[in-house]
DNA sequence: GATATTTGTTCGAATATCGCACAAATGGGG
DNA sequence: CCCCATTTGTGCGATATTCGAACAAATATC
């Protein structure tokens, strides 16, 4: 049914950046021909899911009605196996999900692809804040008060001979994790472990989880690479946003 | 471009409570014909929006990109959202905003303080906007033409036993709502719920939105209440107002 | 276990779509 | 200011698509 498709199409040429649209536009971006770009618009303003000045079209709040429903019954694991699944095909490390339990992070999903960790993580899986990346992004989304109560309320132990446990050290950590927007982590958790994460945000804009790729340690520097795996990370926070209210 | 609505229907068949639908029930939900419903489903199934089992449909979260695009694209979540949350605060109430679409209201953002209501509220939810405080103040924005065409249109069932049903006396507390510049409802939507609103205007003058506080029914008498209530809320409504095209 | 009812699938007739070609509008340069 | 170049919007015939009745498979009923 190919007008379906090619109408859906056209529903997504429409974003953030693009909430009006011409005609010859819709067709550009959506990759149809301008005639069938025009039948797709007035069917769908004839359905009460766009508006047309006689120029541009814009999409109403009708169209929210096509994704609510399931939208409901849609609880975090689900929307975030599917990328992570992609993900960690895509970058061939593991990758995970987890959010903050106090001072611990839980692991609510996860995508496998070798074992670089002496320990099985699977979802429900706990390990301590401080030393972990996604601990440290999910520290920063908090008030600063906050984090620093949790960092000085529980014991930070020195996992390896590189972990930071100084609260003050810490918790200047976190405002650079705050203004790069990820952290990156060298073996402190574990000898031979390295670990980037960045935070996956709602369409609110509340920081509700953390991502991140584990890798086994190596000679590249850590910007070599921020640099090859802080890209398709970033896709996938921005795909999580535009998946999770 | 029917075959464009039609799939758009057979989306809306699932919902909430209908999150898996076999063939002949989407077609029934749909009001199409079981091959048409077929065609929709394998086609949404073909590119993505939709998995199939062999005997149930279930909508994936890619047809969430349909909508979201736009919630995002809408400046006005993200304009009171903030606002939202300091009101929230300052009254200790769950506050919402919502816009009107046909018969009901949709709403954009939610900041939840406690639970009132027996179903939860997130943006995308949608209420009937005859027995709702928003959807009141929103339907006197109209001419009165428009809005009692609205009423007339569309089932009114009493939801509870306090519930106003006739056009005619509908229209005349919409008279009211226009003169008083708010609208209060007792218990009307759900038995132990009262909701307080007032119309969002933008800077050109026209209502765009409502905003409202839902508190939990209590011996104090309606007027207490709007002493106490309404000052905050025509606070925001200036901001708003200030912040708006 | 046999019948009745519902559900899923197929296929020709009929209809709507595709995309080209044309017209209208826009914009830039002389 | 006008003209030409470019872009955008729209009508129309050839063609591929959809519609719905009829059939088959599965499930429910007695």
């Amino acid at each position: 049914m190919g007008g379906l498709m090619k109408g859906l199409k056209v529903i997504e040429a429409f974003s953030a950046e693009r909430t009006r649209l011409s005609i010859a536009e819709a067709a550009e971006v959506a990759g149809l021909d301008r005639a069938t770009a025009r039948r797709c618009l007035l069917t769908l303003a004839d359905g009460g899911y766009a508006d047309y000045d006689g120029k541009f079209f814009t999409l109403t709040p009708r169209v929210l009605r096509l994704g609510v429903g399931c939208l409901a019954a849609m609880p975090l694991p689900r929307v975030v196996q599917p990328l992570l699944d992609a993900l960690s095909q895509e970058i061939g490390e593991s990758t995970s999900v987890s959010i903050l339990d106090g001072s611990e992070i839980v692991y609510v999903a996860r995508a496998a692809q070798r074992r670089v960790m002496s320990i099985a993580l699977m979802p429900g899986s706990r390990l301590p804040a401080y030393c972990t990346s996604m601990g440290r992004v999910l520290l920063a989304a908090l008030e600063p008060e906050e984090a620093l109560g949790i960092l000085a309320g529980h014991p930070r132990p020195a996992r390896t001979d590189r972990t930071v446990t100084e609260p003050d050290a810490l918790m200047a950590i976190l405002a650079q994790t705050r203004a790069h927007g990820f952290a990156f982590i060298d073996q402190e958790v574990e000898i031979g472990l390295r670990s980037l994460a960045v935070p996956l945000v709602n369409a609110r804009g509340a920081t509700v989880a953390a991502l991140n790729v584990g890798l086994a340690a190596s000679g590249d520097p850590p910007n070599a690479i921020a640099e090859r795996l802080l890209p398709p990370l970033l896709k996938v926070k921005s795909d999580f946003t535009r998946l999770y209210l």
